[in-house]
DNA sequence: ATAGGGTTAG
């Protein structure tokens, strides 16, 4: 009696906790109801495991170490705990163990768990991530011989993505002619791995032939003939599509858009654009950028921009879009003035740091790069958002020094607000001092430098401590007059530093020289060797 | 769980 009741009890609870689990918000929130499992005993569940795993990879959290400690507290993994591992390490990726590495684990535990049917496709997904045939054509024999998944749709649908991805249309086109049972997955795979191969011709077939003809089915042939530069036969689709009462979405327009700006037609572009505000489509970034393209190339030049103007969200290619419209009408000035407001480093700037972090993921300076741009541009909410995945991912920033050598062959070090140099207090009077010329020569310091959400007069304070600014006080102190200041900094200077080391070269008639991570800078009479740029 | 998306230059 009370070990039923007790069995209830704890059934209730993980129910409540997977719940828990699934639904929360954060990375810190999960964090906590895992904690809620240990007293419960709960933690070594592998269905509890399991569902934290996913909502770890959901989250994108930043650790390895979090996705181990989960899986390593269950002391019986199962196949599902196993497969959750090697998803969330697929999804997660490099400081997580390798999704094959993981397979070969679980295929030694004593006795092993059987592998699923999406064992193997989050594998086969990682293959074809990677574009790695061999080790994927070395999986699909696994799931003959070892899962004996050569009917389930599921994974025969994964490894036509795996070999149309790897570029082995025949491959691929051999597993589909062999599946008993396809769906509309299977069927529309193969015709974009065609449409995107050039060959239209395979992809009609296969359309016509195709029982399961749904709104992506559609799509990809609208798209298909509009990227293969056929736009009248795109449209024609799209009629069809239409007529067959198919419904339509952003994507499924994306492709008719283009097909009108190609042909340059009015009346077509004024009838898609009526469909899309008829199912209210068009807030979408995609769709948009499309649609002004589209009004742009149809003579439309004012409604390009009107569609420009009321988008809620921009990128690249919109404004790149947008631009070559307005050049194309000969309106230049207008051209050359958006370019700059594009430029102007921070929309545009989240995404050259997102292609800069696909390029280099651990590279410490993309980090310090990007955060000091949403700094600079007030964006506190993403900068703290970059500092927190960099200590995450257990990144830390070098402290910024300058150093430089005196004349005696000793180096002297400094760091920023540092005041244990032996001559810190001349040091920071000559710096005073330096300050109160320069001011008077019109210098105002450039509170943007500082990358810290803090008072003005804050800021004004953090300036004054920057290293390099103690290095040139400490050298003008030192350095016999007519000689060159030499500094050395680990980082790349700011820009206050920059402009007061110009000014200081010609109020003290001084040579100065930085070295910073980048390049030299030649200071003298009042302008850089870099010009600026740096 | 697995399928469809926009620009330009040469």
């Amino acid at each position: 009696m009370s070990a039923t009741l007790r069995h209830r009890r704890s059934h209730e609870l993980e129910s409540l906790l997977f719940s828990a689990i699934s639904s929360a918000p954060s990375l810190f929130q999960l964090k906590q109801a895992h904690a809620l499992l240990y007293p419960l005993g709960l933690h070594r569940s592998n269905y509890l495991a399991s569902k934290l795993l996913r909502r770890l990879a959901e989250l994108g959290s930043p650790s390895n170490t979090c996705v181990l400690a989960v899986f390593s507290q269950v002391p019986a993994p199962n196949s599902f705990l196993w497969t959750a591992l090697i998803r969330a390490s697929a999804a997660l990726g490099p400081p997580c163990p390798h999704p094959l590495l993981l397979y070969s684990l679980m295929r030694r535990a004593l006795p092993p768990p059987p592998p699923l049917s999406f064992t193997f496709s989050a594998l086969l997904k990682s293959c074809s991530a990677s574009r790695s045939i061999a080790m994927g054509s070395q999986l699909h024999a696994q799931t003959i011989f070892i899962g004996g998944f050569n009917e389930d749709l599921f994974v025969q649908n994964t490894l036509i993505d795996l070999y149309v991805q790897c570029g082995q249309l025949d491959l691929a086109r051999k597993v589909f002619d062999e599946m008993l049972v396809r769906d509309a997955i299977s069927w529309t795979s193969l015709i974009v791995a065609y449409t995107r191969n050039g060959d239209m011709g395979s992809a009609e077939e296969l359309f016509g032939e195709s029982p399961v003809k749904d709104m992506i089915a559609w799509t990809a042939m609208v798209t298909g003939y509009s990227q293969n530069g056929r736009p009248r036969e795109a449209l024609m689709v799209f009629d069809k599509m239409r007529e067959a009462g198919v419904a339509i979405d952003e994507v499924s327009l994306v492709g008719a858009v283009s097909a009108c700006a190609q042909l340059g037609a009015v009346k077509r572009a004024e009838g898609v654009r009526q469909i899309a505000e008829l199912y209210g489509l068009g807030r979408n970034v995609v769709l948009g950028s499309a649609m002004v393209d589209m009004y742009a190339k149809c003579g439309l030049i004012d409604e390009a921009r009107q569609v420009f103007n009321g988008m809620d969200d921009r990128n690249v290619y919109t404004y790149s879009t947008m631009i070559t419209g307005l050049a194309a009408h000969g309106k230049a000035s207008d051209a050359v003035d958006l370019f700059e407001e594009m430029v102007a480093e921070p929309h545009i700037a989240k995404i050259a740091g997102e292609k800069l972090f696909e390029l280099e993921p651990d590279a410490i300076g993309n980090f310090v790069l990007l955060s000091n741009i949403f700094a600079s541009a007030g964006m506190w909410n993403e900068v703290s958002n970059v500092r927190k995945l960099m200590r995450g991912r257990g990144l830390r920033k070098n402290p910024a020094s300058s150093w430089m050598e005196a004349r005696d062959g000793t180096v002297h070090e400094f760091f920023a607000g540092d005041g244990s140099h032996p001559m810190s207090r001349e040091i920071k009077a000559a710096l005073e001092e330096l300050m109160d010329r320069l001011k008077s020569r019109g210098y105002v310091p450039m509170l943007s430098s500082i990358v810290y959400d803090v008072s003005e007069s804050e800021k004004q304070r953090l300036l004054k401590g920057h290293c390099e600014k103690l290095a040139l006080a400490f050298g003008l102190l030192t350095v016999d007059s007519g000689g060159i200041i030499r500094i050395v900094k680990n980082v790349r200077i700011c820009e206050d530093c920059h402009l007061v080391m110009c000014l200081a070269s010609s109020s003290e008639n001084r040579e100065i020289v930085v070295r910073d991570n980048m390049r030299f800078h030649h200071f003298k009479d009042g302008v850089c060797s870099c010009g600026g740029f740096w």
